[in-house]
DNA sequence: CGCTAACTTGAACGCCATCAATGCTTGTGG
DNA sequence: CCACAAGCATTGATGGCGTTCAAGTTAGCG
C-alpha cells in the first residue's frame, strides 16, 4: 500500500560484509541488498508504524510476517517469570521475525517509534527460494546475528555488574557506529529496566554499576540516554573484564 | 581425497525444518540436504579426524575452512581471562567455522573423538552463490543456530546455579532427540569445568548443583556423564524456573 | 597398578537480590 | 503554563548464594 518504489527504496540489510576485505576488522556496516533486490522486496513489503511501547507481536502468536527495521529501535523479549529476559535489541537494517516460523519465539516491542517494512512470509519464502543472491545477504545477516547473541551469551557470562555494563555500553556503541565517529555519546534508547532484562541484573544494580562506572570517571553522563566515555582505557580493561589476558 | 560417495554420503545438515507443519512443535530434526546437494558438498568435502581434546582451529586464526561434523562433539569457546567461555557445543549435523569470516571468532575443539567434513570456503561460497536450494537449507540452519545461541543467553540470565543446570541438562537433552526417546539417560560428553564454562558458573559450583539435584531425588547419576531425570514435574518447574507463568 | 588430572567438599568472604522508601521525569489535564 | 499523578530511577539495609582458596577424594589413563 504505502510502498513507493523511488530510486533504491525498499528493505535495506545492513552488515559487516565479510568477504570485502578490510570490512571485518574495521567494523564497516554497508547495505547488502542491490538495487533489483530492494525492489522485488518492496513490492511485497507494506510500511508500518509502532508508537513507543507498542508491542510488534507477541510470543507464541502466529508468525506470518518477517520485519525490516527502518527506522527507531525495537526490543526481543520472553517472559522470565513474572519480569522478562531481552534477548537482543533491533536497529535499523535488522531482520526479525525470520528466526522462528510457524509461532513467535519472541515477543517484540517497540523501544522508541519504529518504522518498519512487514512483509509476508509467503512472499519471502518465494523470494529465498528463487534468488540466490538475495539467500547470500540473508545467510550474511543471520552470522552477524548470530555473533551478536554469542557476545550477549558472553557477555551475561561475567559475574561483575561494572563488567556487564560496560560491555552492554560496548555493544550498543559498536551497533551504533553505522554513522557516528569515535568520541561521541553513545545513545540508549531504552530505559533502565530493559537494560536489566538485557544484561541479567536487577534495575537497582545497573543504577549502582552506573554510578559506580561515574564515581570511578570512567564515563559521564547528564541524561539518562546517554553516556560518554572519559577514560578509554580503563573502560575497556572492564568491559574486557577478566579478558585482560595476552596476545 | 577420502571422500568416497557410495549412496548420499556427504554432508548433512540436521535440524527442524521449519516449513513442515508439525515439526517445530515436535521438535523433529531432519536431513535438509537432497542427495545430489551432499554429492556436490561432498566434492569439495575432506573427511578428517580429531582426538579428544584436539584443537580444530583458533581463535583469530585465518578462516579458510567450513566445518561439518559427521559423529563426535566439539566445543566452540572463547578465551575469558586465564578460564574460557563455552559459547557452543556441536553436535552431528552442525555446520561451524561459516560464522566467522577471516578470521574466526572462536575458536573450537573436541570435547570426544570428532570425525568431520571440511570445506574450503571459497568452494562453498561458489556453491552458495549458484544454489539457491542450499542456501536455504543453510538458512534454516544458522535460524536454528541463533535460536540456540539465544536459549543460551536466557539460560544465562538465570540467577540460581540449580536452575542453570537444569536448563543446560534440558538442552543437551533437546541435542541429542535426534535418535533416542524420552525416559533415556542423558549423556554429558564434556567435563564438569567445561559445563561450568558454559552454564558461567565455576566447577565448584557446579558440583554442588549437581549434588543438590541429585538429593532432592531430581535426578541421577552414577558416571560424571550420564544423567536421569527422575522427577520430571520438578525438573521442569526448576528448568523454567522463574519462568513458571500461566500461557 | 600407580600417577595425574579432575571432581568434590569445606569455610569465609563479597557481591548482588530483595524489599522498601525517596526523588526525579514524563505526560496529562486543568 | 502550571499542577498533579504515575511510573521510573535511585538509594539504603539486610540476607542468601556463589566465588574463592584450599584440602581431600575419585576417576581416568598410561
Amino acid at each position: 500500500m504505502a510502498t513507493e518504489t523511488k530510486g533504491a527504496a525498499g528493505p535495506a540489510i545492513y552488515a559487516v560484509h565479510p568477504w570485502v576485505p578490510g570490512n571485518a576488522e574495521k567494523g564497516i556496516r554497508q547495505q547488502l541488498l542491490g538495487d533489483d533486490e530492494r525492489a522485488l522486496l518492496a513490492k511485497v513489503a507494506q510500511i508500518t508504524r509502532f508508537n513507543k511501547g507498542e508491542q510488534i507481536y507477541d510470543q507464541g502468536s502466529n508468525a506470518d510476517a518477517v520485519f525490516n527495521i527502518i527506522s527507531g529501535v525495537a526490543i526481543a523479549y520472553r517472559a522470565l517469570g513474572k519480569s522478562e529476559h531481552v534477548i537482543a535489541f533491533l536497529y535499523p537494517g535488522d531482520l526479525f521475525g525470520l528466526t522462528e516460523e510457524g509461532h513467535y519465539a519472541n515477543a517484540t516491542r517497540a523501544a522508541t517509534p519504529v518504522v518498519a517494512y512487514k512483509m509476508p512470509l509467503r512472499a519471502v519464502r518465494r523470494i529465498l527460494n528463487n534468488r540466490a543472491d538475495v539467500d547470500v545477504d540473508v545467510i550474511i545477516k543471520l552470522c552477524e546475528e548470530l555473533r551478536e547473541a554469542q557476545r550477549h551469551a558472553f557477555l551475561l557470562a561475567h559475574n561483575s555488574a561494572m563488567s556487564r555494563l560496560a560491555m552492554f555500553l560496548d555493544l550498543q556503541e559498536r551497533l551504533q557506529t553505522l554513522s557516528e565517529d569515535t568520541e561521541s555519546e553513545i545513545y540508549i534508547p531504552m530505559d533502565r529496566s530493559t537494560v536489566a532484562a538485557y544484561i541479567g541484573l536487577t534495575p537497582a544494580a545497573v543504577s549502582r554499576a552506573f554510578r559506580s562506572l561515574i564515581s570511578k570517571k570512567i564515563i559521564s553522563s547528564h541524561d539518562l540516554h546517554h553516556v560518554k566515555i572519559i577514560d578509554r582505557d580503563a573502560f575497556n580493561s572492564i568491559a574486557d573484564a577478566d579478558n585482560t589476558a595476552g596476545p
